[in-house]
DNA sequence: AATTAATTTGAAATATTTTAAAAACTGCAC
DNA sequence: GTGCAGTTTTTAAAATATTTCAAATTAATT
C-alpha cells in the first residue's frame, strides 16, 4: 500500500481525488493549501506527492522547490491546462511528472503507477555473497552478520549502489547525513574505518571494494 | 465450512450455483440484486463472494468497488464471456478472480478453493513451541499461556509473521493502531518492554528472537 | 625531506533504548 | 451516570550505543 499525499486548495479537488484511488493500492492523505502540505512532507514519509500549482498562498511551483530541498520524493504536478511553459519550469525544479486537467481515473493512476515504477529504491544488493539488504538493515556475508551502525550501513549501501563512483566527504555528509548538516568530513573517516574493521572480521575481502580515492573521498570498486 | 455470498440478479443462476456448491464445504447466501448483496456484506462475515457483473440497478463494478471500501473480503467476478477489457477493469478494482458462464461444476469449485488457499491470511503461526493464534487471541510457550494485551498481540504477532524484516516505530503505529493515529513513537518501546518481560517468564528466549535494531525499529529474527 | 592527506585512537558529546512509574483512558458492571 | 480494573499512553531517569572530534600516527605525494 502506497502512501499518497494530495496538496490542493481545493478540498473538492482533494475529495475527488480520493475518490479516484479508493479502488488501488494507495492510501491517500490530504493537505488543504501548500503551507499544510510542506508541514506533512517534513513529519512523514509518503511514496508518492500529487501537487497542484495553482494555489493562492504558494504556488506549487515554490512547494516543489522547497521539498526538492531535503527531499527526493516523486511528485507529479496537477495543472490546470496544457500550458508548456508551466510544465516545463515544472519538471526543471525537480517535479518528475505531470497531469492536466480534466484527467480521468485510468490516466491518474497510469501515470502513478509508471512513476512509482521507475523511481522504486534499490533496497537489496549482492556482491560476492557480501549482501545489503535495506528491509533487514542487515549487512551479511555467506550469511554471517556483520553488526553495523546506522551511519555504517547508510554510507556502505550507497556506495554499492553507485559502484565506480567516487565521493567525497562533503558529498556523502550530504547524502548520508542530510543537507545542512554541520558534521565535519572527519568523522565519515572514524565511520570507514569501523565498518571496514567489521566486515573484515566476517573474512570479505574489503580493501579489494572499499577504495580510498586519494585527496578526492571514497568508492566502491566496480568488477 | 466457508460462508460464500453468491451475488446475482437472475434466481435461476442463484439456485444452480448452490446446486453445484451443494457437495462442497460451502455455506451459500443468496442475494438477489446489488443492493441486497450490499447489505448483506455489511451485515455479516464472509469468506468469499461470487458476484456477477451484469445486473439491472448497479452493476457488478460498482458493487466491487463499494465492497473494496470497506473489506478486503475475496471476490471472484462472474462474467458472461470473455471479455478482457471487462476483466482488466474488474480486477483493479479488487477483485481477485474471475470466471466466464458457462462454467462447470469442476472449474467454479478449483477456482474457489485457490483463492480461499491464496487469501486465508495467517492467523496461526509458531516458532520453537511459542504458538501465536489470532483466533484464540492467544499466545502461548509449551502450552503455558502468555497473558498478552491487545496492542502486545499485535505487535508480537505482526513481526513473527513478517521474519527479518525490520519495522520502525511508525510503521508499527500506522499497521498496528491504523494510520492517523497521533501515538507517539516512544509508546511502542513501553509495550515491547512489557511484551518481552511476559514473555520471559514462561521461559521462552524472547531476546533471541526479538531484536531492537538500534536507530531503526524491531525485527523477529528469521531463524 | 617536506608537505599534505588519511588513518587510528580514545574520550567527550549526542542519541536512542530501556526501565519504571504515574497519568489518562476504556469498557463494563452496578 | 459512577466506579472499577485493566489497558494504554506519557513522562522522566538510567543505561547503552553511536557519533563526533581532535590529537597522534601513518602513509602518499612532490
Amino acid at each position: 500500500m502506497n502512501k499518497v499525499l494530495l496538496i490542493d486548495d481545493e478540498e473538492r479537488m482533494l475529495e475527488l481525488l480520493t475518490l479516484y484511488l479508493k479502488p488501488y493500492p494507495y492510501f491517500c492523505r490530504k493537505a488543504v493549501g501548500a503551507k499544510a502540505g510542506l508541514k506533512f512532507v517534513k513529519e512523514e514519509k509518503f511514496d508518492l506527492i500529487l501537487l497542484d500549482i495553482m494555489m493562492p498562498e504558494m504556488n506549487g511551483w515554490e512547494v516543489c522547490r522547497e521539498i526538492r530541498q531535503y527531499s527526493d520524493v516523486p511528485i507529479i504536478m496537477v495543472t490546470a491546462r496544457e500550458q508548456k511553459e508551466d510544465i516545463v519550469k515544472g519538471l526543471k525544479l525537480g517535479a518528475d511528472d505531470y497531469i492536466t486537467k480534466p484527467f480521468n481515473e485510468e490516466e491518474l493512476v497510469a501515470r502513478m503507477d509508471a512513476l512509482l515504477r521507475r523511481t522504486r529504491p534499490v533496497n537489496r544488493i549482492e556482491v560476492e555473497r557480501l549482501l545489503w539488504d535495506e528491509d533487514q538493515f542487515e549487512l551479511s556475508y555467506k550469511k554471517q552478520l556483520v553488526k553495523l551502525t546506522p551511519k555504517e550501513f547508510a554510507i556502505i549501501g550507497l556506495l554499492m549502489k553507485n559502484p565506480g563512483r567516487v565521493f567525497s566527504r562533503n558529498q556523502l555528509i550530504d547524502l548520508v547525513w542530510g543537507m545542512h548538516s554541520e558534521t565535519e568530513g572527519r568523522t565519515v573517516d572514524s565511520h570507514v574505518r569501523n565498518m571496514r574493521e567489521k566486515i573484515r572480521e566476517v573474512g570479505f575481502p574489503i580493501d579489494d571494494y572499499f577504495h580510498t580515492v586519494w585527496g578526492v573521498g571514497y568508492k566502491w570498486i566496480r568488477k
